[in-house]
DNA sequence: CACCTTACTGACTCGCAAGTCATTAATAAC
DNA sequence: GTTATTAATGACTTGCGAGTCAGTAAGGTG
């Protein structure tokens, strides 16, 4: 910088020469694109239009239209899972409570935009990106099945949860989950679930078919 | 060909000329090539090779890619959904029954193959074919749910069954099923459910939630 | 047999989008 | 200031695959 005393502040110019802020303005332009038009249609002059630069600069920063994917969605996936990381391991109370509580935090991960642009990525872009879906499946899928087992086994303990197959299965818990995502992404412009009620029938279901119930 | 006197009855020559078979086996070499995949990725050149005639053969019977595409899809639900005609309208039986008898049959749709592949078309392309996705949606979620709400009803007045917000949220009962189909289609690599024991958590799970146990 | 109709072929065109690279210019170094 | 460095460009090349069409021959008709 040429350092005089006053600098006019006429910033007319576009801002050139940022090799540092460029990557992450290619990832965000990426994935949208990714999201909207899958891998196959999205067209690498649309991201660059959008990340303000030219086709050739994305060459600069990735080999190809396939690394910059796997990158832009393994940035994002990162980004999701990240600002998802809800403790509720040290929380304790009825198994009633816990359950609720559980399923309240993983509905909050799928309704909220940035974590529903993943699923739909992984889901119609997953035989592309193998390595991806298996950390994605570890992160929800196995985690949310260890989470549900520990509190069921401990509510087995305490006499509060009935000893059914449902124990070896949790999956079938969490399904509404999945299958409110996926309607969400396929369905939307059929048949709209209202959410809180349908919240409310995932519950009542689980807590009725799981938790033995004192009359 | 020279006719001579006699013709040797190598019959090496391939078949041609039939009109009226044509569509058949292009839409069954389509269907494969679609899921196998996907719209874009699909090569017509591989389709006809299947097929066994020549590319441009296509372009007698098909006026595009896309409308090959949508015949196939089509045709395949069709055959998937005719196959399906499950009847359990007139059955009769106490609520319990009723559920597990539905469930067995709403998983059989699911999982045998050809189902499995529309299931996986559908989920992957759906945004191309709305309209198939709708009629996807009738004859499966929403014809599902009014079988389910008829069930829940009956043994609502029946007295077998608890008034709680399920009833007007039938799907939690239907997503486990879903979910199975769409776990088979991402995840299969990396964990296997199996099936027996995975249906028996789910009718376990559905009758506690919803049937009134006699204590 | 000769002739006609038409299912079928496959080499071709054509457009599109990924990927390249010689050139430009912003900024750093002196 | 002059020079060196390199971020950025965008016109270009290239390859691929959808779609075409003039030609071929199978099989029908007389």
């Amino acid at each position: 910088m040429k350092a005089r005393s006053d600098m006019p502040q006429t910033k007319k110019r576009k801002p050139r020469r940022r090799k540092d802020a460029r990557p992450a303005e290619i990832l965000a332009a990426g994935i949208k694109e990714f999201a909207q038009f899958g891998f196959e249609r999205a067209r690498l002059d649309r991201i660059a239009e959008v990340a303000g630069i030219s086709k050739g600069t994305i060459y600069l920063y990735y080999t190809s239209k396939e690394a910059l994917f796997l990158a832009a969605v393994e940035e994002h996936i990162i980004t999701v899972m990240a600002e998802n990381e809800t403790v509720l391991e040290d929380f304790e109370g009825t198994t009633s409570e816990m359950l609720t509580r559980l399923l309240r935090s993983v509905y909050d991960r799928f309704i909220e935009g940035e974590a529903q642009t993943l699923f739909h990525i992984l889901v119609t872009e997953g035989s592309r990106i193998p390595t991806i879906v298996s950390s994605y499946h570890d992160m929800t899928i196995k985690r949310g099945s260890v989470l549900l087992r520990r509190i069921l086994e401990r509510g087995l303990t305490r006499g509060e949860v009935a000893d059914t197959a449902i124990l070896d299965n949790p999956h079938v818990l969490i399904a509404p989950v999945i299958f409110f995502a996926l309607h969400s992404m396929m369905f939307s412009d059929i048949e709209t679930l209202d959410f809180d009620r349908y919240f409310e029938a995932h519950v009542e279901l689980v807590l009725n078919g799981v938790v033995i119930q004192k009359i």
